[in-house]
DNA sequence: ATGCCATGCTCCGCATGA
């Protein structure tokens, strides 16, 4: 069995904290991680590894980066989305990590990516067809690695709610860039591929939001969307047991304003 | 209609976010 959570943490160093509480309590075995807001070498690195986990860093200053945590034998895989050498922002990190299986020497390989995917507002500003073009440069990697038949998990913050259902307020965020036709066309795009949304999967429950804004009580009044997302490749889906969001980091003292996604493989 | 709150940096006002 093996635990895959993502988690924007809105700054690593800001709310190292409250990840490592997490980390020691959550004991996922593999982290997506967005929006560390660092470079490689303000990431709190040895805090990390003394939980048991290895680590690899997409970092940049101030802005965006992403990571991967694990607790089993981690190999960079990538660390840009390919299709654009001028995108100079830290959103994407690819990885293959050796899931022990049995009691031999055997693995099972996993290849994961923690992605962060331009927000995209104002959608009339140039902003949003950046995240346009992104998304389209996801659906052609995405593609190319469904072919290689693996258990793969894209999973991070999409900045996408995929239906209405997702959203606690859909006609006020229906021009927004995290819900445009556009957007969400691009979402299902991915999903036509054949990649399986982890929640979706086992849940049909209303009000599962992975993010809360930090203004007007949102989170108070539980007002959130659900834009953080763990996409299973077919392989994947077939060892899904459970997945969950994960509420509880949301509710401490300075927290993030996204909680975990989490998903649980029968790997 | 706008700001609300929070992050980091050209650090006390700004850009960015969702």
């Amino acid at each position: 069995m093996i635990r895959i959570a993502s988690w924007n943490v809105n700054s690593i160093k800001a709310h190292i904290g409250n990840v490592l509480g997490w980390l020691r309590s959550a004991k996922p075995d593999v982290v997506l991680m967005q929006e560390i807001k660092t470079t490689e070498d303000g990431f709190p690195r040895l805090e990390v590894e003394d939980l048991g986990y290895n680590i690899a860093i997409a970092g940049q200053k101030t802005y965006n980066g992403v990571a991967i945590l694990s607790k089993h034998p981690l190999t960079t895989e990538r660390v840009a989305l390919p299709g654009d050498e001028t995108d100079s922002h830290a959103r994407y990190i690819e990885g293959i990590i050796e899931v022990p299986s049995g009691g031999t020497s055997a693995h099972r390989v996993l290849r994961v990516a923690s992605i962060y995917l331009p927000n995209g507002n104002p959608a009339n500003s140039d902003k949003f067809p950046y995240k346009l073009a992104w998304m389209d440069r996801l659906h052609a990697h995405a593609a190319g690695l469904l072919r290689l038949e693996e258990v793969t998990v894209l999973g991070g913050d999409y900045n996408v709610a995929p239906t209405d259902a997702d959203v606690y307020d859909p006609e006020g965020w229906r021009g927004d860039a995290l819900c445009r036709p556009e957007s969400r066309q691009r979402l299902r795009a991915l999903l036509y591929l054949g990649y399986v949304d982890a929640i979706r999967a086992l849940h049909a429950e209303p009000r599962l939001y992975t993010f809360w804004d930090y203004q007007a009580g949102c989170w108070q009044r539980d007002e959130g969307l659900r834009i953080d997302h763990l996409l299973l490749s077919p392989q994947a889906t077939d060892l899904l047991i459970a997945s969950g969001i994960d509420r509880e980091p949301r509710g401490k003292d300075k927290p993030s304003d996204h909680t975990p996604v989490w998903c649980e493989l029968d790997a």
